[in-house]
DNA sequence: TCCGGGGCTGAACATCCGTTCAGTACGTTG
DNA sequence: CAACGTACTGAACGGATGTTCAGCCCCGGA
């Protein structure tokens, strides 16, 4: 539950305001006047916080990276092995839409503070895939240099082609059903292609992703 | 071979000017302004020519669908089945890092020319797709729903994740035998994913990947 | 009570934007 | 030759943008 906009600071308010429209439009087609007036502030204001519209950037990118964090940080570690993975992308894209806007347009720049973001987001799936190979003995000829890039190919594709692609469904793509459905397709494209094998367990866990 | 810039008609040069601009620093971040001097030619020509800024992005749209279109249609049909797709990601995607971008800057739109063109990858994918099932037996349990849109992922997820990829990686991504590598690793996890079928073929080219 | 400082504002600044317009140069047509 | 349409230009317009600044309100400390 969070506090309602009024209650929040006025430079909170400003950096939620611009997390909402950078996520929404976009940095450059978003006007400091335009998230002074989402916040109900004065176009001034974000130059008496911020110094500039780059240090509110500054500022709502920090947040973003908190939140997710924490949300990486929840993560059972224990899981079975790749669930967990789909767990992740399932509380951190399913939940926020406004979260989901934000990742998809750092995702896309080329910045360093976003390929930095990625490079944590690939040793993630080094490590995930490690363990999957080591628990399940890896098939011999299965591509290890590519098969992190594959995975987040499959995770982050989604995220990043949901303007083009969501037209093309009848469905929510992030609803929780959906999400879970294509996760648990995932999970099951990555197991049989580079390990050969059939899940072990139950086909899929509800949830499972 | 094309012409060079100065053999080039005023409203072909800048249009020219504007897909290199828009691939590199997209449609918003680039003014009339740019596109006119880049071209060496006025501003005001723009207005003259395109009508508007608009009327520009809708020729320079044009333009790319038609160069897209004639690349893939030049694929052969009967080739080795997902071996074709492979052959046309290369194509398109690693000759020309201009179309590449200006690909990435379309797919995150959320216009509905962008919907309607992914839209047509998208039916590309499901008949390569269904090629493959009628070929190869489908595994029972695969996902079909998603399936193609799985290998839309693993083919599109490097060109948009380009920016952040590249400096993950020690090696140009689409370097024509880099790009066939992870061409070749995209092939292998879809038979194996989804058809629980080794590929028949020699085991991997060289420099795979 | 006075005072200082931080949150906050309205008005203004220079700059850039997309677009308009009058007008020039030029090849073609009558 | 004159008339014309087309390619093209320089200068300007109104508007939006990022930023600055003098000054307001209001609360806590002296």
């Amino acid at each position: 539950m969070r506090a309602s906009p009024s209650d929040l600071t006025g430079r909170a308010r400003l950096r939620e305001a611009a997390l909402r429209l950078f996520a929404e439009r976009g940095f450059a087609a978003t006007s400091a006047r335009a998230v002074a007036a989402e916040a109900g502030l004065s176009p001034a204001l974000v130059m008496h916080h911020f110094g500039s519209k780059e240090g509110l950037r500054a500022a709502v990118d920090e947040e973003v990276l908190a939140r997710l964090g924490t949300a990486l940080r929840d993560v059972p570690a224990d899981g079975d092995l790749m669930g967990s993975l789909g767990e992740v992308s399932a509380r951190i894209f399913g939940a926020d839409p406004v979260l989901r806007g934000y990742l998809r347009r750092v995702l896309q720049e080329d910045s360093p503070a976003s390929a930095a973001l990625f490079g944590r987001l690939l040793s993630g799936a080094r490590t995930e895939l490690e363990r999957l190979l080591a628990a399940g003995g890896g098939h011999p000829d299965a591509d290890l240099r590519w098969a992190p890039f594959q995975m987040l190919c499959l995770i982050l594709g989604p995220l990043l082609l949901e303007p083009v692609m969501q037209p093309n469904l009848d469905q929510p793509m992030f609803d929780p059903q959906v999400l879970a459905g294509r996760s648990a397709a995932n999970q099951r494209l990555l197991r049989r292609g580079l390990l050969g094998a059939d899940p072990p367990g139950p086909v899929e866990p509800p949830v499972g992703g």
